[in-house]
DNA sequence: GCCAACGTTGGC
DNA sequence: GCCAACGTTGGC
């Protein structure tokens, strides 16, 4: 199993929105990398952080956990949708995604001073400077010890 | 609101 | 294939 961190705001879509509907399809991403991510490399069952971005502080807020295979992303043909990409079609998807599933919420919310704080985390891709992302692989060892830093026994 | 860093686009 | 211009991300 692979582990993963994903961007969120919560202003838009947060860790308590995911709790309140289960599950939800992860559409919008509009980048190659976080795309092919999602398309080739995500399997159902994978964990991923859930992080919060633009938000006061930043940081981690929960897990959750990939729930479906990937699958292409139809607000890229739908011309009323602002993920619309006159590129994209039926027939040529263009852009896909996956749907995520509520695991839990971070007893204790881990703010990215926090991550840039611990020794143990220097490598995380998010940390990395003019890191933007909004997919990115995380290490097991990790994934593990942010759900401990936040208080969650996954 | 600022702005550094980055990805994408399109002219050549 | 280069690269300038532009748009976006996201911390601060």
């Amino acid at each position: 199993m692979r582990h993963w961190l994903i961007k969120s705001e919560p202003d838009v879509f947060g860790i308590g929105d995911l709790k309140r509907v289960g599950t939800e399809p992860w559409d919008g991403v509009r980048n190659y990398q976080a795309r092919n991510f999602m398309r080739d490399d995500m399997k159902v069952g994978d964990l991923a952080l859930f992080y919060h971005s633009n938000s006061t502080p930043p940081g981690v807020a929960g897990v959750a956990r990939v729930a479906s295979a990937a699958y292409p992303d139809p607000k890229a043909w739908d011309p009323k949708s602002k993920y619309y990409d006159e590129k994209a079609s039926e027939e040529n998807p263009r852009w896909f995604m996956v749907d995520f599933k509520f695991v839990g919420e971070f007893p204790d919310y881990v703010p990215l001073e926090a991550l840039r704080a611990d020794p143990k985390l220097e490598d995380l891709m998010i940390l990395r400077k003019g890191s933007r992302l909004s997919i990115t692989p995380v290490e097991a060892k990790h994934f593990n010890h942010i759900c401990k830093l936040g208080g969650l026994g996954i």
